[in-house]
DNA sequence: CATGAATGAGCGTTCATTCAT
DNA sequence: TATGAATGAACGCTCATTCAT
């Protein structure tokens, strides 16, 4: 791995243990084990190494979101298609999903990289699915955002309290997840 | 007193305002209006400040939690009575709201103060609620502890979407999301 | 006993107890019972205040200096007059010795307080003392001051190594003391 | 290695001038010409900067005490030895002098650090010599704790008195002292 | 006189950043 | 590139001093 992954890598790491707040760079450093002035080949300055770490959980995430992603599936299908991705990507990167979840709303990431298109495919992906659910009549009629932001914040909710052992995930309680956030925003 | 309720109120705006990372006493002093060292007088440290403040806002959460909750009601009454209160408390005190949602799981706050009564005891009488509706066939067969994590989730996305100004929360919005998040939980 | 007396008492104490450097108003405040503020009726500042202390040990030691002190006895008994004085004072008032001690050099007393007539009072009578020695030929030709000092330290270092418990100053030994301090000045 | 020892050089300097009390970082830092923080890559904290000065003061000291000291020599010319080592460490290197004269007690000194084995050694070596000149009838029979404390404390206290320039210390003054410290434990 | 809440300059210390190697 | 000693602004905190009561 190069030293930029490794920078990037103990930056996340020391994220998810200890808080933004706490990363310091002589921790970094030790972690990542490079030298003092080694970051600063890669990065200007700290809030850009967290913007960089920013950004490429975010680019996994859209990658992600719309895994499988089958435009001519049902409604049904597709809605659940993109509610698995979700709790998926929660699962499988806890570090990532967390990070995002938290800064997504911090001043520490900049706005460009808070609108960045990759995420957002994937959400006016879900609002069209609202919007076309809606004209068929079988999805609430409700301001689509928030209904986005319903079905979103099941998924996120969930998530947290798995990540601190309330409960397994396995399919059944999955399938149940998927089953109930569908309900929610049934007519 | 006064200075003491300043000092609490200031803290909690810059947490809301710019995240409890960047609450540094000089801004902390400017903001309030007291000298350096006259919030020594009353708490011991920046970190005994933070869990005043934050005991402060739970105390206020598990009042506003439990108001006009009637234990005679039907089920579906009680269920609209827990999920409005949380969604009035979060309307109403956006800042405490936040603050708690962000920081109950800091390692900033003390474990005896993260487990204070209050709040559980909401939380106790919501688990009831669903164990009960279980037991009438009414409420979907899961673990209570997934199905609680799952409704409060909804509120607390939705407040969150509110407050970025995605949507409006008026009466319709809201009688929106308590039928759907107990929908979202039938059999 | 007055409220000056009280702040006097306790700086003597927490200096003896803890140092100069650790002698801070708050502690003194609550060793001496009184409220923060009532030292500034008394003492412009804490100079004035350790300087206070300062003077009121440097009289109370001038006078124990001289006591009993016969100018008409020999040469002998005046000598072991004032160095008995002396080794008494440290033995009855170790805190005022110790204090003494300790600062009469540091920049922390005023040069008037350090040239007080007090002690120097005593001062010039073991210097003429040494004089008059030498020009009846029993006392060593040497500086006056230089010999003047060496009888002193004599005296000092000995109540050092008492205060330590490095050994017992009963009579045996002060007359050893005595005896050895006279030796070391005799031609 | 160079700032290291300008650090410490200064500590000293300030120690010497103002008292340990007043040595405060800012002062070090323009003394020393160094960066507020570069004390931090030598010094975990202000405390093991004063240990290290110490301990190199002592260390310098514990080299000087025994400087030409031979064991075969007579009574007296051993005594004569170790008295002069003392008088010229005090001379050559007053301000390692007077540290360790005023901290040796300190509770700013650590406990292992007072208990250094370099200046006990010569300690040792002077009080075998006190007990040996005492089994053969030359020195007078009293405690060797307080025999060994007399000697030196006759040249501590000269030296306060040289430092201040109350007198010269030319080789006519030290003779008079080493004879009179010679005499001052002689039976 | 006596009080103690309030003050703010100054403390020891941290840490993002620089730069000579 | 890669390094890490050096830097100094900014931090949390202390404490001598003030002043309204």
């Amino acid at each position: 791995m190069s030293k930029k992954q490794d920078i990037m890598a103990a930056t996340l790491d020391l994220i998810h243990e200890e808080g933004l707040q706490s990363v310091t760079f002589s921790k970094l450093f030790k972690r990542a084990n490079v030298g003092a002035g080694t970051i600063y080949n890669y990065f200007a300055n700290k809030e850009e190494l967290v913007n960089a770490v920013y950004k490429e959980a975010r680019i996994l995430m859209g990658e992600s979101l719309l895994q499988g992603y089958d435009p001519e599936a049902s409604l049904y299908e597709r809605f659940k298609c993109l509610q698995l991705n979700r709790l998926n990507f929660g699962i499988h990167y806890p570090k990532e999903f967390l990070f995002i979840d938290s800064f997504s709303f911090s001043s520490y990431i900049s706005p460009e990289l808070r609108n960045m298109e990759d995420v957002h495919q994937s959400s006016e992906v879900v609002l069209s699915l609202i919007v076309e659910g809606q004209k068929q009549g079988m999805i609430k009629e409700m301001d689509s955002h928030l209904c986005h932001q319903l079905i979103h914040g099941i998924i996120s909710s969930i998530l947290k309290g798995y990540y601190i052992d309330k409960y397994p995930l396995n399919d059944v309680q999955v399938q149940q997840i998927l089953e109930s956030s569908w309900k929610a925003i049934l007519v």
